[in-house]
RNA sequence: GCGCCUGUGGCUCAACGGAUAGAGCACUAGCCUCCGAAGCUGGUGGUGCAGGUUCAAUUCCUGCCAGGCGCACCA
């Protein structure tokens, strides 16, 4: 909930586990939790129930015990006013309730530092470059690319909210194959254009833009040699665009042009091969990613001598640690999960630990329309463009909808619901929480922080736990960090909103005796505080109406 | 065949190995002379199958069944 008093309640716990002789035997972590539900109190620990085998005695006398030592600490370190009562409770949990004081102190700081008080330095500037969406510019961005550009986007605030200092950036694949084939499909429409009867290869690109891109080329007479590179251009533009009217911004662009030239990736395979990773087989080149967990070798120079596509990004990995970053984050597709044992292989070859990268594999989203899934083939020219759905259901809906399931899950993205600006639609149900709190300080004729604030006021149900959920924020962005994910931002935004409106409904703010309404004037300052920090950190617009 | 992900009410999803498995939608019964009803309250309804580990399993392990994705000298 708080790290200050959760560090004070691990310290009490692990003291009185000294005292009765059992730290010896429970050498883990101590662990503190918050409970399932609010009526066992506002922090659980089930220590008793680990020992009972260990100590051979029932968990409830352990617990018991337990309890006993805790009281006589609590005294003893003066937390008396912090806690109100630990008691034992089901098969051997021990719980410890909060005084209403300790909420009213954190709400109170959450209004007076605003959402600083809402900040964890977790990251102490640690540098992380988190390289994501990285689209080759062949085509405009699918909703694949549009999923990673959200959660890449979104999980870089909330490290940088955490005190990370994050690059985000993207790989621009601007060489090699695909761009070739780019320009060869611009020749050709453009003799088509021309009245030329042609025959469009399969792997070539369908869609319709490399007309648009053909067009502009014969104005702008490109020689058939730069036919790529002037295609690439143009498309990365339009990827450019997208991702801003995304509210997606990169810090830097990486090009793989500039990295072939700048000789980076012969300074690896020279590194590797001091290191004794490289050997020639079949006439071509092979790294022995094997010494690090991966199934087979792989090549990284065909026998035509031609790199493959391991080869620079090899070497990217390493720019990226000689740049200084520590930690690295890739969010990847599906399709590349098998690519996962060779590049860590890699850094690994490097002298680097495996957890000094981390890959987040970013599912693929379902479009559906009125409840039947929209056909997609990128072949065909025929996929659903992270513009279509910009136009159709707006920025904050696509963002929300994108951060709703966990990254690693399927997503189901109804672009009816997404936008029906209904009860259906959670983006509006946390929105609305925001705006109607906004209408209540608008139409307040008394400023809540003039003078002294009495806070002890606050002492309903609803009002309690509408600060506790704002504790809760905390530990939401800590469980973001551990699994990699920001999506529990945006389950957590709805909680929070259900508290704020069931106390809305039950409680009055405006018109009540003095002290009662500028206590809840600030108790719902607050609340709006942790709601817009977090719509912020998912890149959503605040509505003070709607 | 091998690897990764996923199986939870009619639908979409939650649940550090913990307490009576939680929400939303849909269905259903209520709540505005009162700060925004885009809201609140109640009801119906659920862990793919079979074992195992554990005081405790939706969670961990094994096998099976079902779905998705990947297994290149492609990028």
């Amino acid at each position: 909930m708080q790290n200050d008093i959760q560090e004070k309640l691990t310290a009490l716990v692990s003291r009185c586990l000294e005292h009765l002789g059992w730290l010896e035997e429970y050498k883990e972590n101590i662990p503190l939790d918050l409970p399932t539900d609010n009526r066992f109190g506002d922090f659980t620990v089930n220590i008793a129930l680990k020992l009972s085998k260990i100590l051979k005695r029932s968990p409830q006398l352990i617990a018991a015990e337990l309890v006993d030592c805790l009281e006589k600490e609590i005294i003893k370190s003066k937390l008396s006013d912090l806690i109100s009562k630990v008691k034992v409770e089901g098969a051997g949990f021990v719980n410890f309730y909060l005084n209403a004081g300790y909420f009213h102190a954190k709400l109170k700081e959450i209004i007076s530092c605003g959402k600083e008080a809402l900040k964890l330095d977790l990251g102490k500037g640690k540098k992380v470059l988190i390289e994501f969406v990285s689209a080759n510019p062949t085509g405009c961005l699918s909703v694949a690319h549009a999923r990673q550009a959200a959660v890449g986007d979104c999980f870089a605030n909330i490290l940088e909210f955490l005190n990370f200092d994050v690059r985000r950036e993207y790989y621009l694949n601007d060489e090699g194959n695909q761009i070739n084939i780019l320009g060869l499909s611009v020749e050709l429409r453009l003799k088509e254009l021309k009245g030329e009867k042609i025959e469009f290869p399969e792997n070539y690109y369908q869609g319709d833009y490399i007309y648009d891109i053909a067009r502009q080329a014969d104005i702008r007479r490109i020689k058939a040699a730069d036919l790529g590179d002037f295609a690439a251009d143009y498309i990365l533009k339009i990827i450019k665009k997208e991702l801003i009217d995304f509210g997606v911004h990169f810090d830097s662009w990486y090009s793989q042009k500039e990295l072939a030239k700048s000789g980076k990736i012969q300074q690896a395979f020279d590194r590797l091969k001091d290191k004794g990773f490289l050997y020639e087989q079949d006439g071509a080149l092979w790294f022995k990613s094997t010494a690090f967990g991966d199934d087979k070798d792989r090549v990284i120079v065909k026998s035509d001598g031609s790199q493959t596509y391991l080869a620079p990004d090899i070497a990217y990995h390493q720019d990226k640690f000689n740049q200084g970053f520590s930690w690295l984050i890739n969010l990847w597709g599906p399709d590349h999960h098998g690519y996962i044992n060779r590049i860590r292989a890699s850094i690994e070859a490097f002298g680097h630990k495996s957890d000094e990268l981390s890959v987040i594999i970013v599912q693929l989203a379902t479009i559906f329309r009125n409840g039947q899934p929209v056909q997609m083939s990128t072949r065909s020219g025929q996929y659903i463009t992270l513009r279509e759905v910009l136009d159709e259901v707006g920025r904050d809906a696509a963002r929300f909808f994108f951060l709703m399931r966990r990254t690693s899950s399927h997503l189901d993205f109804d672009l009816e619901v997404a936008k029906k600006q209904s009860a259906e639609n959670p983006v509006y149900y946390v929105q609305y929480a925001h705006a109607r709190i906004c209408s209540i300080l608008r139409s307040s004729p008394v400023a809540p922080d003039k003078g002294d604030l009495d806070l002890s006021v606050l002492k309903e149900k609803e009002e309690l736990g509408l600060i506790k959920k704002m504790l809760e924020f905390k530990v939401v962005l800590n469980i973001c960090l551990v699994t990699n994910d920001p999506y529990m931002v945006t389950v957590y935004l709805q909680e929070l909103s259900t508290s704020f409106h069931k106390f809305y409904d039950l409680h009055r703010v405006l018109g009540q005796e003095d002290s009662v309404t500028r206590a809840r004037l600030a108790l719902i300052k607050g609340a709006k505080i942790v709601l817009a920090t977090g719509l912020e950190l998912l890149g959503i617009t605040l509505l003070e109406k709607m």
